[in-house]
Order: structure tokens, then C-alpha cells, then sequence
DNA sequence: AAAAATTACTTTGACAGGCAGAGTAATGTT
DNA sequence: AACATTACTCTGCCTGTCAAAGTAATTTTT
């Protein structure tokens, strides 16, 4: 399990992916989370919901009720343009900041 | 310029690596990083001397006065056995870190 | 030689992201 | 009925980073 405050700062990055692919929800995507990483990093679910309300403040997503399922009502999220264009910065970002840090991790592996 | 909290959670590895390197005192450093990183990413005063606390505190660094050689007393921080096998680690974690976020990023460039 | 710039370190207080823990609520399983 | 699971929310805390201000010595400029 990686440290959640290495991936710290990267968060809004990965929900942000998850979002764009197709509109969901909170708990599936706590869950793809864990999926894909193999349980290699799981999201704490007081950090998720704060996120998405970090985001939706910013206008980089938005929410909609769907229908209740199994348990409580899912609340989807989806991405707006503006979110669109702020994942493309966040990629870019991601790039630059894995040359940076590569820098001093270098001849050490 | 690159974010400081994007690169958050990473300051004890690029520390670490430059005092493994050979002992050295925090202006030096704080110019080494500008100077490798071509200005890409400073590092704050503040944050490198707390940085600095973290790790004599944790017995990762250890310091001693050196000489004054122009402006005020150098302190110099040699980085310790304990410290050697921590950034080995922090070697290690940021390669899968990278592994990770990378699962998400991929598919955007 | 006084003034300004540079080198070098320290401390305080604030902010933001992440999280534990507790709570609410609906549905599915035993 | 009791329990497990799905699903979201809120409060209060912790930690890392940083702006700002300060101390102090040396070098450069005027």
C-alpha cells in the first residue's frame, strides 16, 4: 500500500480520469480505485467526498441524483469543459513533474 | 514554475538525495535545486529548514557547524545510516508512485 | 566608511489537503 | 428481525508547506 500523502496533490487528477472516461459516482469510484491499482492505493472516503466538493465548487464537475439502486441514492458526477481543459493542464503537469523529481531519484534506483 | 504541492510529500527525497550526495548546508541546497531543475521548481526557505527539523528529529540527517565562509554561520548536514536505507525506500516507493498515477494519465498524453 | 546587497539560518502563525470517526439512510442477505 | 452492504455527509484533527519578519555576518557598491 503507497502512502496516501505521496499520491497527495494527485487525487483530483485520478478522480478527474475516472470522471471523464463516463459520468459516476462516488463509491464506484472509490472502487475502480482499488481495482486498478490492484489495492496497491485505496481512497479514504472522507477525502473522496471532499474532493468532489472541492471540484464542484470550481466548476471542474457536476452533479445529478440518479436513480437508487441498491442502497442509498448515487449522486453522479460529471465533467464539465471547463474540467476537461483542467485534466489536459493536470496531465501536462504530471509530465513535468515526474522529469523534475526523476532528476534526483537518478542513479539511485 | 511547478507547483510546490504537487511536488509535496517528495522535499525528503530530493533533500535526502543531495546530502547523500556529500554533506551540505541549506542555501546551497536551495540553489542546487533551482540549478538542476533549471528553475522549473524552488524550494521555500521555510519549508527547507522545516524539512530539515523532520529529518535530524527522525535521526535521517545530522548536523554540524561549519566554518563561516561569508555571510552567516553554514550549518552542514551529513545524512546518517538510518537515513541511507530511508532513501533507499523513498527510492522504491517512487517508482510504483509513478506506476500508479501513471495507470490514470496514461491514454491522455 | 556608510549603505546596500548577498549569504545564511530561525521562528511564528496560517492555510489546505487528507483522514479517522461517527452518523444517516436505503437495500439486500441470513 | 438482525446484519451486511451500498452510498453519502459532516466535524474536528494532523501534517507539510509557506509568507512574513527577524537575526547576523560578509561582500560589494557608492
Amino acid at each position: 500500500m503507497v502512502r496516501s500523502d505521496i499520491i497527495r496533490g494527485h487525487l483530483d487528477s485520478i478522480i478527474l480520469r475516472l470522471i471523464s472516461e463516463k459520468d459516476r459516482y462516488g463509491y464506484e469510484i472509490s472502487q475502480e480505485i482499488s481495482l486498478r491499482t490492484n489495492n496497491r492505493f485505496q481512497i479514504k472516503e472522507a477525502t473522496l467526498y471532499a474532493v468532489f466538493q472541492r471540484l464542484e465548487k470550481k466548476e471542474i464537475i457536476e452533479a445529478y441524483y440518479g436513480d437508487v439502486s441498491h442502497g442509498g441514492k448515487r449522486k453522479y458526477y460529471r465533467i464539465t469543459s471547463l474540467g476537461k481543459a483542467y485534466l489536459n493542464e493536470l496531465v501536462k503537469e504530471w509530465s513535468e513533474v515526474k522529469e523534475i523529481i526523476d532528476l534526483f531519484m537518478e542513479g539511485l534506483e
